[in-house]
DNA sequence: ACAAAAGTGTTCAGCCTACACCCATGG
DNA sequence: CCATGGGTGTAGGCTGAACACTTTTGT
């Protein structure tokens, strides 16, 4: 979309005060890594906004395809950010102050916005990410190395880095992570990751193979020392 | 709030497009009764909208507090329901064509919404439920005997239902549901009812004092055959 | 042959399960 | 004293924890 179109008339294609936000997470040299976007200095969440005519859930989707580059992104709903100041007033001046676009005060980005916040697990190697027309750079980030962020946006990611923890006890989605086959030393040290704990390799492999989730493959041909592992795949059913 | 004001300024009041539902779930005699509100002659969750200048939360709260008449009600967030032709507009009509409101086909209501969902446990004994401004009755209604609803409101309230059972699993929210004194029997049961499905009484026990979330009280006062139960409340801690 | 990596076994403790049994009370 | 309701005990099985052991491979 047109920059200036955008600005000047998006509160007419737009659902008005309402956000979505996305917490893009991958997993990269032993660390999780969450996709951000520059503008002007500071970093901010990939995210965008509902069209009138578009489902909450066709705009997450939507959303996660324009930045990833993925045709079909594993996502999954975090929580609703909706303090009664949460505005960018002062992000959007600082940033738009240079430009000579038309941006008054009331400009319906200076509104108080109450997100939709969500996370998406992604397999950072197929992981094609994009720049929009707002923002000038992208970067994959450590969850521990977060930079100066926008609002309350590293708290959105750290929300998203917890709930994480507590979900993947729950329900087969680190797979998300991982390339479509993998080993379970692999999903065992990224669980660790995940953790931030020690797992006993033997009881995790165990369990998992048990669980009935994943399929076996060939073992993995590779040039290290060492047993060669197996791959596994989920199992389509 | 007055009725013409709230049609005719709401949008200027409100974030527009944004509103907040409630699945008010009690618990009596044996059965999980839901808090419905009548328009003309269909039923609807309660709920309402989120002032500019207040938070997401904070409106939650007003909402349930003007409907329970609870001061500090238990709430948990449920789900987003946001689907692309999301409004009211033959409900309105339905209700409004007899009165001599200045109900255009623009009026606020009639756009789309989007809802955030939230679940509510209540105290069915202590809950003194209140009718609006546009409602003309409220009533009790057992989950598996629902009116006909608005929209999607049966939807909401079957999941509600649902992630009931399974939030019940992983933490104690089910007191909620019950005086702030209560006999193990009693949560027994309530855990039958809401899983539908029976329950060892033994293991029940046992399982729900070594959780170490309730502390024993003296026993129960009754005039019914059989050995007196313990009374038991939440640790305050 | 050795070290490294991956896969599999073994033992023990703890918890869940299904009942059985024991206590208290009203009629 | 017995029917009813509530509290506790116990034997077996399953699952998880900790660690040992074996297999496979590159150097």
């Amino acid at each position: 979309m047109d920059f200036r179109k955008f600005i000047e008339q998006g509160e007419k294609l737009f659902l008005p005060n309402l956000s979505v936000d996305m917490v893009i997470i991958g997993f990269h040299e032993e660390k999780l890594k969450c996709l951000l976007l520059q503008i002007g200095d500071r970093w901010l969440l990939p995210g965008g906004y509902i069209f009138r005519s578009e489902s909450v859930e066709a705009a997450t989707v939507r959303i996660l395809q324009e930045r990833t580059g993925l045709p079909d992104p594993h996502f999954k709903f975090l929580s609703v950010f909706g303090g009664e100041d949460r505005n960018f007033t002062e992000e959007w001046q600082q940033f738009l102050e240079k430009d000579d676009i038309n941006f008054t005060e009331d400009c319906w980005l200076n509104d108080r916005f109450v997100t939709l916040a969500y996370y998406s697990l992604v397999d950072f190697e197929k992981t094609k990410p994009m720049v929009g027309n707002l923002d000038s750079a992208f970067a994959w980030f450590g969850l521990d190395e977060l930079p100066d962020m926008w609002m309350d946006h590293k708290k959105i990611v750290l929300t998203a880095k917890n709930r994480l923890k507590e979900d993947m006890q729950q329900e087969h989605l680190t797979y998300n992570l991982l390339p479509k086959e993998f080993t379970m030393p692999q999903l065992h040290q990224l669980h660790q990751t995940i953790l931030e704990e020690t797992l006993d390799r033997s009881r995790f492999q165990k369990k998992m193979i048990a669980s009935g989730v994943f399929e076996r493959l060939p073992k993995l041909q590779k040039d290290s020392p060492g047993r060669k592992p197996y791959q596994y795949r989920v199992k389509k059913a």
